[in-house]
DNA sequence: TCTCTCGTGTGACTGTTATCACCATTCTTG
DNA sequence: CAAGAATGGTGATAACAGTCACACGAGAGA
């Protein structure tokens, strides 16, 4: 696990605090990293692989909020850590994914010592909270078939592949939706020539 | 404006600092505050009054995302200030209301200075990014009609008042729905016997 | 007082999304 | 290979919300 090349604008005193005091963990995919209402002791760093957030509801309704991807932090358990508090959203590996976890303690300590780490925080928190907007845009203004063509195209962009490895369900859950909408409208976007359908992955056309 | 009342955590001589360098600004009922793409250079906090923040779209819809009142800060122009970084909001002055604006210099200086105002500024993040998740959660999984419910009762419980000075039309447009929707849906709240309806007011039965 | 505007009530219609039912195909597993 | 599970296609129907059209009454201003 190298730290320097994920975080090159940390100091290598930085580095090496970090590196003595987090604990690496290794979440197989599909494993659940937080659950709504548990005790956030610790700052999660993603280093390799993607976790998604999401909320969930009484009846079962899950709602896809964002992808942390590598050398990304969850604002979530920073502030949650910060102040020690529970979290209110739901985190799950979505491919084998690696983490450091920083224990509470060390973020007073670096808040304060390291103007890059605070920097760092500061930018998470910015990041997560307009994307946070975004989605509520998303729901507040756009139709299905809007909000599906941004979500394939998030999906891509943050993959880095044009092919997405989804089945139709997983999108309806992470839309709240259900599959047959999502069936029907990715046949009529690959009627439109936006997409070509295959079983269990989707080709993007980026026009 | 009494500083120590609304902060009474604030050290005497954090408070002097905020007296000093701190410009203070009254908007009237209606005026904006910030525009979507503006430019930040200070953080906003509200004195007295309320303001509210809302997104807005091309064809001319709104959001409302949630309401500011005395003594909150505005997150969004606190990390933004931090960063130099254009809003992505609108913010707009639900009745007349005294704020206070800290230059961006400042924000670095009091957070590394002192650990009250940290704290503060973390509290403020914690608090909107809940209050965000909140926002999604209730579109994301409640129909039109218990998000009406809820909205009447946290407007009425941050003004304090049982009676809200509403329009059909106001409803309608901080949930971006139509004021027909929001007249029907209320007529069968007040059937129900869950709200009275008056002109320009509802009287909500807090049950 | 007479308008005119604003807030509200309501019916008819439309579009979008959810749900149900059922089928075909592909993949997995015993 | 056979059985069953997972994946996807599709029609019918229902629920919900948005839009259009119009009517009514309260209150403000000329």
């Amino acid at each position: 696990m190298d730290l320097k090349k994920i975080f090159p604008q940390f100091e290598p005193e930085l580095i090496s605090i970090i590196e003595e005091n987090a604990i690496e963990k290794t979440f197989q995919t599909d494993e659940v990293i937080m659950r709504t209402g548990q005790y956030i002791k610790s700052t999660v760093i993603v280093v390799n692989g993607r976790i998604k957030i999401y909320r969930e509801n009484d009846e079962g309704g899950e709602f896809l909020v964002y992808y942390i991807g590598a050398g990304e932090a969850c604002a979530v358990s920073m502030i949650c850590a910060l102040q020690s508090q529970a979290s209110e959203i739901m985190a799950q590996a979505v491919e084998e994914t690696d983490v450091i976890m920083l224990p509470i303690q060390l973020m007073d300590e670096l808040m304060s010592k390291f103007k890059s780490w605070s920097q760092y925080v500061i930018q998470t928190y910015r990041r997560r909270f307009d994307e946070l907007l975004v989605v509520i845009d998303n729901i507040a203004f756009l139709n299905m078939d809007e909000r599906l063509e941004f979500y394939l195209k998030r999906h891509a962009k943050e993959t880095g592949k044009p092919t997405l490895e989804l089945t139709h369900q997983q999108i309806a859950n992470d839309l709240n939706s259900s599959r047959e909408v999502i069936s029907r409208l990715l046949k009529k976007m690959e009627q439109m020539g936006k997409v070509k359908l295959h079983r269990n992955a989707i080709e993007l056309f980026t026009d």
